[in-house]
RNA sequence: GCCCGGGUGGUGAAACUGGUAAACACGUUUGACUUAAAAUCAAAUGCCGAAAGGCUUGAGAGUUCGAGUCUCUCCCCGGGCACCA
């Protein structure tokens, strides 16, 4: 007999696997085809990190069950290799971004393929290949005639720690999710796509699709979809209207002034037509430039109090009762959001209310919980709950939600959704990206680079360090700015910012199986057997990132024709986070495990198989050194158990059926990704096998099945070495339980007195209740507790429970 | 503030439609084997108690013959969103 040496052996399946390209399948000819994927990672110098393994594994074991289950699977790995965390590294280690990730991506080539994962090495994709952004760059160009890229002059977020400017989605609470520098904003000329067009159906389609739970309330969230009404404010004495949105169109009679955000476009020309008659120009000035200077953090922090300034010699008119309303400007009312201005009702808004007590404005009371009783609270707070109006004129009586769509309607007020989400700003001053493929030309204006010409290649620049103005380092290369207009040939220069790292990965997927076409970015044919993709597994830290962009990119695609569906993956999981003894791993901390010490000491299966058993997968583990023991001593155990023929014995019925049990429920757990307990099954069912002096074949072989895509390599050992299989048993069928061979014969049921547990009966999982019952009163320890008394009422679950009340 | 998760032994965690809480593992203790250690095997291990028994799923209330599971109120941890009008 000889020892379990997981190193040997799997180093011994790696090579054949690897000879053979077992795992690897004809992508024209499959017949059921299943495209399992997972979040590439990017190639950090650092190699694989156990998170990566984590999160591999899991999807791994599902697409080897699919497979076992007699789909071709089709399971790509890849790298983005491309943007600014690889840039960011190499700029730390002094060396160039693009010898960098070369180096790094061999080097996690070969980390994952210990992995003993199914990928498909053949279909390799890497971001930063002129191969793959020539096609980053076409997709933009497809937007672009779908008039979905467009450039504009915006406020645009900045990151003095990155240098360049970043989309709303990657600044987290003001600060960059990068580098956690507070943003700054700036007014600058970007490109942007047009995601805000999709607002609906990426909202609406969020009930239809199979996703994890919190993706979906994340991307709800981020979407934003708030309605209302915008409603029509006249400026008194001029021609000028305010428009605003609000929510609350029913308390449009206790709106007593109104605020226009700093740079509401109406208070420049304000400043500069003196047919206003602004008296007290210098203090507008003033609080003008004093919001300028604030970053988005200082200005959004909902601790500091509130600040404004009115526009006096300014009136508005309420419409909806005429009155004369003081207007105002101040920075919690956002530009960006709705009409960058807001009709101010602070009876029943918190922060008008507050506002209001500061600056001592009026506060009337319109809606009232307790009409027809004339007397309304008073306030120490805004009232934002359901009541009934009052001082509303006609209104006067009416539940407020009724009077919502009535006063809009009654001011000619316009229904109107307004969304969170915001257009995907895509420019990057930065060097590590595909430069976006537009040429400026003087007489032609923006001109997009003809699709014949692509890539337009990164050049490879010794000093690719961005310059932290709003220009990328590409600007200053001469042989790269200038060239030619595409459309009248004269003098031209090129775009030199890049686009977000998340374009690139906003269609990874879609090339996967087409990475043998050379001339189109994915092949018809192709994409329509393998795509949708049927399960994609991956972290939640992208729910409102790449999962958001990669809906967005495909719904664009859709509508140019290019593909026929509109969600990009049938199925989403989102696997937990994996922790160390109870705290996140970090480099800070210098807990982080490395994947190659355990490839090297206990071997891939049991890593796989620890890191599954932490914990349920979709909700995270937390990895304790000294726990791996536990699956090493399973593993030796299930070498040992096959190395011992026993003798032929049939029908044993206990141990048949906790075989046939133990298939149902690991079949249960591997379909709903519940690891953990699929492997305490199959540690229970070996538990009770080495009892066993003797048991069929037959439980052995269906045990090493079961194990199968939880451990690939012991169990190909095993089932070739041990057992003498010729064929892989990654071909086998999954086994399949007769659902007759499950029913125990006998069952133990709790007796209960007032729900008390006093003892413990044996009965025919078939008998009576009757039966049941009568055995319960007649058991020894019962009697006990009864004493004669007679029960009031007896409940029996059968093959459960009896309850005796007395 | 709003929206998702979650709170169970010393630790990671189990528990089907409400029906014997703590499966599976780690750790610990004891014993066997060994000159010894490791490995392995066997036994014990929720808490209190010598035992009988009592108590126990973040807290409190409720529904029920019976609640970790359902309902309500509250507390704590993790995450998302947030002066969004």
């Amino acid at each position: 007999m000889t020892d379990y040496n997981p190193i040997k052996i799997e180093e011994k399946w790696r090579k054949k696997w690897e000879e053979k390209k077992a795992w690897n399948i004809d992508i024209k000819k499959s017949k059921k085809p299943y495209y399992n994927l997972m979040m590439f990672p990017y190639p950090s110098a650092e190699g694989l990190h156990i998170g990566n393994v984590y999160a591999f594994t899991g999807a791994d074991i599902h697409g080897r069950y699919m497979r076992m289950n007699g789909h071709d699977v089709f399971e790509p790995m890849g790298f983005d290799a491309f943007g600014i965390h690889s840039e960011n590294f190499a700029i730390k280690q002094g060396t160039h971004p693009k010898d960098e990730t070369g180096k790094n991506v061999n080097n996690f080539r070969e980390q994952l393929k210990h992995m003993g994962a199914l990928f498909d090495w053949e279909h390799e994709v890497d971001t930063s290949s002129p191969d793959y952004y020539k096609w980053t760059q076409w997709l933009f160009l497809q937007l672009y005639k779908q008039g979905l890229a467009y450039r504009a002059k915006a406020p645009v977020d900045w990151c003095p720690g990155c240098k360049t400017v970043l989309a709303n989605e990657q600044v987290i609470g003001g600060k960059c999710e990068r580098c956690d520098s507070v943003v700054e904003q700036k007014d600058l000329e970007q490109w942007f796509l047009k995601i805000t067009k999709y607002a609906e159906k990426l909202l609406n389609n969020l009930d239809e699709i199979d996703w994890s739970e919190v993706v979906k309330t994340a991307q709800r969230n981020w979407i934003g979809r708030s309605t209302g009404a915008e409603l029509e404010f006249r400026i008194k004495n001029h021609e000028s209207r305010v428009r605003v949105f609000t929510t609350r169109p029913d308390t449009l009679f206790g709106a007593t002034y109104l605020v226009l955000s700093p740079e509401h476009p109406l208070v420049s020309s304000m400043i500069h037509d003196s047919k206003f008659m602004i008296q007290n120009l210098d203090e507008i000035k003033d609080y003008i430039n004093d919001t300028k200077k604030k970053t988005e953090l200082e200005r959004t922090d909902l601790a500091k109090e509130k600040t404004g300034v009115e526009l006096k010699g300014v009136k508005a008119i309420n419409p909806a009762n005429n009155k004369e309303i003081t207007v105002w400007i101040a920075d919690y009312v956002l530009s960006g959001y709705g009409t960058g201005a807001i009709m101010a009702v602070p009876a029943h808004d918190q922060r008008d209310f507050e506002f209001a007590k500061k600056y001592d404005l009026s506060i009337e009371m319109v809606i009232c919980p307790n009409y027809p009783d004339p007397t309304c609270p008073v306030l120490d707070e805004a009232y934002e709950g359901e009541g009934y109006l009052v001082a509303s004129g006609d209104f006067t009586g009416m539940p407020n939600e009724e009077a919502k769509d009535k006063i809009a309607k009654f001011v000619n007020g316009e229904e109107k959704i307004n969304y969170h989400l915001r257009d995907w700003l895509i420019s990057r001053q930065r060097y590590w990206g595909p430069p976006i493929p537009i040429i400026y030309c003087d007489k032609c204006g923006a001109v997009p680079v003809p699709e014949k010409d692509l890539p337009v290649e990164l050049p490879y620049v010794e000093d690719f360090h961005p310059t932290g103005t709003d220009k990328s380092p590409l600007a200053t290369i001469e042989e790269f700015v200038k060239t030619k207009c595409p459309q009248c040939g004269g003098e031209a220069r090129r775009e030199t910012d890049v686009s977000d790292t998340f374009l690139d990965s906003s269609w990874y997927f879609l090339r996967y199986p087409s990475t043998e076409f050379h001339k189109k970015p994915f092949d018809e044919t192709i994409t329509k057997k393998w795509l949708p993709v049927d399960m994609y597994i991956g972290g939640k830290e992208h729910s409102v990132l790449h999962l958001m962009y990669a809906r967005f990119i495909t719904m664009a695609l859709r509508d140019a024709g290019l593909i026929d569906f509109e969600e990009p993956f049938v199925k989403f999981r989102a696997h937990g986070l994996l922790i160390r003894e109870g705290a996140k791993m970090s480099k800070s901390r210098g807990n982080v495990i490395s994947p190659d010490d355990y490839f090297e000491s206990y071997g891939a299966d049991a890593l796989r198989m620890y890191l599954m058993f932490l914990g349920p997968y979709e909700q995270g583990g937390d990895w304790q050194d000294s726990g791996i023991t536990g699956v090493a001593r399973f593993l030796k155990k299930v070498w040992e158990l096959c190395q011992n023929k026993k003798g032929k014995v049939k029908n044993d019925p206990e141990l048949e059926r906790l075989t046939h049990k133990t298939v149902k429920k690991v079949t249960e757990d591997i379909e709903n990704l519940r690891y953990n307990t699929a492997i305490a099954a199959l540690m229970e069912y070996v538990n009770k096998l080495t009892q066993y002096t003797a048991y069929d074949i037959y439980c052995v072989e269906t045990l090493l099945q079961l194990l199968a895509p939880l451990a690939p390599h012991i169990t190909e050992e095993l089932w070739q070495e041990a057992l003498g299989h010729e064929a892989s048993i990654h071909n086998e069928k999954w086994p399949e339980y007769d659902p007759e061979k499950i029913k125990e014969e006998r069952a133990r049921m709790a007796v209960q007195i007032n729900g008390k547990v006093r003892s413990q009966i044996e009965v025919d999982v078939d008998a009576q209740e009757d039966d049941m019952k009568e055995l319960a009163l007649g058991d020894e320890k019962i009697k006990k507790w009864l004493e004669g008394k007679t029960p009031k009422k007896i409940i029996v679950v059968p093959n459960r429970v009896v309850n005796i009340v007395i």
